[in-house]
DNA sequence: CCTCATTTGTTGTCTGAGTGAACGCTCATC
DNA sequence: GATGAGCGTTCACTCAGACAACAAATGAGG
């Protein structure tokens, strides 16, 4: 009903059929199994649009047919289901930590269909794409000959320059301009669409899907890695940025008179609610920093150490929430923990620094996708150029996955 | 070409044909006067289908035909041009000052047609409203009485809710929760859409389109008024927020160790980089604060207090670069005027504390439109509806303005 | 001055996507 | 078991844009 007008393009019925495709393929993988009668209401179009639109993607493989599905609501003939194809297409999904790698292999509809994991061992660029390599071969093990992959998303700790992908800064990895998508295609030796993004963008982008923001359109997740970043969507928008650097939060100015940031400057909010000042102030060692997450999950009361920290972690969301007004802050990462255990410091912080208006309408969540929300976001990414067009996409998917990369 | 993803809608042959006309008569707003050729090279559509737009654009009123416009370049017979209609559909703007008001009836390609200016005396919002509605019949007096008012755009120095335009707050003026739109509509005694916003966001919106940031999908517009805000315009869309109030870079915390604000908080940007701050270091009186930008062009060259709020700005620009990773920030308000003044130390803040990456992209730049960006950006949101659909937007147009506005 | 290539406007035909109405099927309700 | 409601299916219809052919208007070159 409402294309873009920013493009300044013109629409012809040959993009009408393609984002129509798109369009119902998203409602799909949104709802996970749906009927027609929903995707008649849902899209607006007529009864036998829909059926046509169907009966192409059930001739593209990618959703079945299923007789009445689920439990029938009020009179009427039950609308015919349509189902996620069980050898539909997939994506396999990257995260890229500061200590582990995590692959999956995932469906429509966001299912984690097979996944695999592993302790990065160096941190040589290579290393870890050969790394990253083996494990996609692992997901992809079990997945049906004609299963079409249609890309591979991959979430990294650090920078990513959208145009092209490459990697420009990952402090914690200490990579600066990798071009890690072409390095693990190199290791694959296949071609296939890769896209790579940060890892906060890709948790606003999986919560904002199917997690804690469904239905939001301006949503923050906030990343608590060794790292602070955040993921920005707003009026339903992934925030970019010209280079694709938005959402460096963890360099807002904080605390002018405080400790010095590995950015170089003082008092980055970082220094004061990163991992390492955390992990200082509940003297945790510094090689467990990358697992800060699982270490606050120990405890069972908030340290006395930690509170001075919420409020640091709540004013800091004050400024945050003033400058995009979002309607939900999903605490990524160790933020998750934190939130649990220094909430009353976390919200006092935010009701005292916050504008009345900004903060009437924010709330902040709990990341609904618990951990997966950044693997299960670098899928979302990459099935994107599935719903804006379907037969493109499916055409350069590749199809019988297991034998390509055997090698 | 491109649908709008978010929407979730079906895109049906009727919408593709309001999108179609909308995008045409967006591109003839943007380039001014255009040629049949031009636009279909801009649109990607057939020549023939772009004839057929043409002429129905050209029977709703809202462009004319002219023979063979401008100088041809090249062999081939020369397009036709596609120009403004003379007596074509325009809006108008309204740019609601702290201590003065400007109404403008602006025309396609944003052409200011008319325009009218007033002190405000008092500051309650029905007086006000009364001195705007006196204006907006002063702009419309000379209108052609076959040109359709499409709608009004008001500027407002505070936080306007996107829902309804309700003046959350707007503390220059002390209001707060007022639905000046429906002030201004009683005062005038007609219906015609009403739209209001924030005056950066505005200036943003207005830069982007047809000034410092014409192809520049990543901008933002710094505003310096009494109070400090932005506009941001991130990936071609207005970053608004879930209420509309993203934006309010003024209460970035900045020095914790500072100035008490009027939001509550200490050492907010606004308290080192606002009007007051700037009038305090030059010794200006207070009641000279609204027109802080005419003092400071008073100075050929800054005098050294203002070199340390330089710096500070610079410093505070980089947290914002570092937040949005703009291509371009617009100087808005007396920002305009620092920006000359003390350059040298606005650049070194900034290179000094933005992250590399997002610095290496960032340009400041001064207001292409000058002190009318706000004004012309309340043309732009105006004129909005009339892109999006013509033909409902002129359907619900009022004719002849003059007679129905002579009350 | 004439011819040619080039570019565009104009016209009529064609394609294809979505619509809408008629009809039949399947369910819940009474 | 009859009825109504909701849905699938089919087919004719509408209409927007594409495409091809032709006409018109220019600049370049001889």
């Amino acid at each position: 009903m409402s294309p873009t007008p920013r493009s300044g393009l013109g629409t012809n019925q040959e993009a009408v059929r393609r984002h129509n495709l798109g369009t119902l393929l998203r409602h799909v993988h949104q709802r996970g199994n749906s009927s027609r009668a929903e995707l008649t209401k849902g899209m607006g179009l007529n009864r036998s649009t829909i059926a046509g639109l169907v009966a192409e993607l059930e001739s593209l493989g990618a959703v079945s047919h299923a007789e009445a599905v689920g439990t029938s609501r009020g009179a009427g003939r039950p609308s015919a289901g349509v189902r996620i194809a069980p050898d539909g297409p997939f994506v396999v999904a990257v995260d890229l930590g500061v200590d582990r790698v995590i692959v999956a292999r995932v469906g429509l509809g966001g299912s984690v269909l097979q996944r695999a994991e592993t302790i990065v061992a160096g941190s040589e660029a290579w290393q870890v794409g050969s790394t990253v390599a083996g494990l996609v071969r692992e997901v992809v093990a079990d997945a049906p000959t004609t299963s079409p992959m249609v890309g591979v998303g991959i979430s990294v700790p650090g920078m990513v320059r959208r145009t092209d992908g490459l990697i420009r800064l990952a402090p914690n990895l200490d990579w600066h301009d990798v071009s890690f998508g072409g390095i693990v295609l190199a290791a694959l030796g296949v071609d296939v669409p890769v896209s790579l993004a940060n890892d906060a963008d890709l948790g606003a982008l999986s919560e904002h899907e199917r997690g804690a923001g469904v239905g939001v359109s301006d949503l923050i997740y906030i990343s608590g890695n060794v790292g602070v970043g955040a993921g920005v969507i707003s009026g339903g928008h992934r925030l970019e940025g010209a280079g694709g650097y938005a959402g460096e939060i963890g360099h807002l100015r904080f605390n002018p008179a405080g400790r010095p940031c590995h950015c170089g400057n003082l008092g980055c909010w970082e220094t004061e609610v990163g991992a390492h000042a955390i992990a200082d102030a509940i003297r945790c060692p510094a090689d467990k920093v990358p697992q800060l997450d699982e270490v606050l999950d120990g405890y069972a009361k908030a340290p006395r150490e930690l509170r001075g920290i919420g409020s640091a972690i709540g004013q800091g969301l004050a400024s945050i929430v003033n400058v995009f007004n979002p309607q939900v802050v999903v605490m990524g990462g160790y933020f998750d923990a934190m939130y649990r255990l220094v909430r009353a410091e976390i919200d006092q912080g935010l009701a005292d620094r916050a504008l009345p208006a900004a903060f009437e309408s924010v709330s902040l969540a709990a990341p609904a996708l618990g951990r997966d929300s950044v693997l299960l976001g670098a899928a979302e990414m990459a099935f994107e150029p599935l719903f804006i067009d379907p037969v493109t996409a499916l055409g350069s998917a590749i199809q019988d996955v297991r034998a390509r990369l055997a090698g």
